[in-house]
DNA sequence: GATGAATGAGTTTTCATTCAT
DNA sequence: GATGAATGAAAACTCATTCAT
């Protein structure tokens, strides 16, 4: 339980005042995951990456693995987020806003392909009994609560038909998770119109 | 047949004479990836769930980590192949037959929730320079393919609507993705009522 | 929490049925602890002594380093114990088996300075929240015990005089620590001397 | 006596010209030490201690983790031979000497309970080749020398029976350090009451 | 076939120390 | 003087793999 060797040293502070060089190794972590999955990035690649010479480096900016690869999905979710927010800040309507999120997300795929590749290998990786990935689950699980709200309030308001929010949420978030998969494996991957394509099909799916 | 299994690798004799050491450590590699992902799955864990005294008994069974992995994947394809196939015989029409898709994938996971969650744990960490995941990726891409061309004869029979067949692929295999991460994830998760909902959503997404 | 990796598989085993790679490095160990001291005595050293080609070895066979230690504790315990239990069979009153301690005791450093060396290293280090010498704290306990009982009984026989038998037993240890540190420092020591020069000073400090 | 204290290292100059970041970082060593032994004590959780940000300025100050327990030691001797000298001072007679020596070395853990435990630590620690330590011993030599005499010249004066001098002063020294562990290990250990034992003990030992 | 001890490369981690600011 | 980031060596530990029995 002893006070940890980072500089940083609030608790609270981390998510804000990033070093440059954490927020360096984040971004070589988030490559590094990314190109050869989480069982492969060890330190050593990492910090060749983030053009270190030591894994001590990293340590000492790190409480350990699981402190980084905390940071990573913080990171990505924080980056995500920005994006995403952006993007639908504009859309109305509750179809409007569907389609929206498809081409918000793809677009963030287009941008941050590695970041998503990334947060995908660690989802896939999340155990329930890891602490150091309750913040990520815990994220997940509201951003999915209010996808629900959304769909629930959208059937409400006689936008969309009669079906279970949950499993459509779950089912939106599934083929964006394949799309990234995709997107990784084919570099001729084309997001814009899998955007179109994704929009059309939960468009059919959700309306009366 | 060959008259006894051998542990001598060829290439040839591996899926014809697994003998039960094999298929024994196999079903136990399952059950640890299953459980504690594939970067915390060691020989060590392995032999321990196998009920293996030492890790040794591993590597004179398999060539090394590789190859195992190799052999969990197409145990996995082997029995989910096994599973859905008996389960879709029946089904008829093609609009039948995507409800039934949802269906046998969704009993699948009802029986097998363990081996399609180590499937998804590999397959997420699949990276296209993998030369021992070639093999699972050429399956499925194959079952892939097959998969678009059944889409494309029910649009040309007028049952589907037009949409992208790849795409609309991508969305019912990432559908059932993430209903395989919410059974690992939540033990009250129910199958046959996500069947039932996806059956719908899929089928309110492709008819005219 | 997990099992533990090493081959001897039950707790209550590690004492009787020690492997012969196990006494081996635990003697290595007893050696380079007595040598440069616990703060210095790395796995490295250790292996070396013991002829081992890597520390992998070392922690094949204990836990972790704690393990390690406390095994060092347990067999320096195990050899004095039978060492000194043997010598002080034959002596009989209170005032004869209080010559033989000491006697027995710098027997004991003649035959082992090595052992008693590397046990007054741990016991100078020893913490109290160290969970690792609990068991030698309380074996030390134990016997600190049982000799305030003899002198108290001695006492009560109206052999020795009125004291604090608490307090001449930790001057009988002080005295035969400083005795084995004087040893590890001066080669000409003579322990023979000493073992008389000591039980004639006891003699004096508790007869009436 | 200098204009202002430097912090480089010239050995004539070291005892005299302390700075106040010098003795603060001595001082919190001594605490470290006494806590968790000297294995375990490192730059960090000394900096740690002394409410530094950094380890840098403790290798500023000192030539290395030799120095500082070089320092450390020179530190505890002086205070110790402080604290002691102004208590014997009144003392007259052998035998009051010897009463008085244990009154004021137990008043002495009674002060500094956790610079006597930091000394037993390095003394346990000390190994013949260590020249870092070669201040320490000869101090403590000296000491014992020192007291072999007073033994001797109360021998001469009657006072005490015969008896090898230097084996009584190896007891008295035992018999306190053994004081100092139990003082570390038990909170209620009464120092006042040991010391009177003590006396009495080394009084019927030393005495015609 | 089976065992478990042995190996050595590789992993995370900690350490004392240095250096630019 | 003081800071804290950086370094690189060394530490403990884990891993897949090999080998004699």
């Amino acid at each position: 339980m002893q006070a940890k060797a980072s500089p940083v040293k609030q608790e609270t502070d981390r998510t804000f005042t990033e070093s440059a060089r954490r927020a360096q190794i984040v971004n070589a972590a988030i490559e590094v995951i990314a190109e050869v999955g989480l069982a492969k990035a060890s330190f050593a690649k990492i910090a060749k990456q983030a053009g270190l010479s030591s894994t001590g480096m990293i340590s000492y900016h790190f409480q350990g693995k699981d402190d980084l690869i905390q940071a990573v999905a913080a990171e990505i979710m924080r980056v995500s987020a920005e994006f995403v927010t952006g993007k639908l800040a504009a859309e109305s309507g509750f179809r409007g806003r569907l389609r929206g999120y498809f081409a918000a997300n793809l677009a963030l795929l287009d941008e941050y392909p590695r970041h998503l590749r990334a947060l995908s290998t660690l989802v896939a990786n999340v155990r329930s009994d890891d602490p150091s990935m309750y913040g990520l689950v815990d994220q997940l699980g509201a951003i999915t609560h209010a996808q629900i709200e959304i769909f629930r309030a959208g059937q409400r308001a006689g936008e969309f038909r009669e079906f279970d929010p949950a499993v459509m949420v779950m089912a939106t978030r599934g083929a964006l998770d394949a799309a990234i998969a995709r997107a990784g494996a084919d570099p001729a991957f084309d997001t814009a119109a899998c955007a179109h394509e994704l929009a059309e099909l939960f468009d059919h799916a959700t309306r009366k």
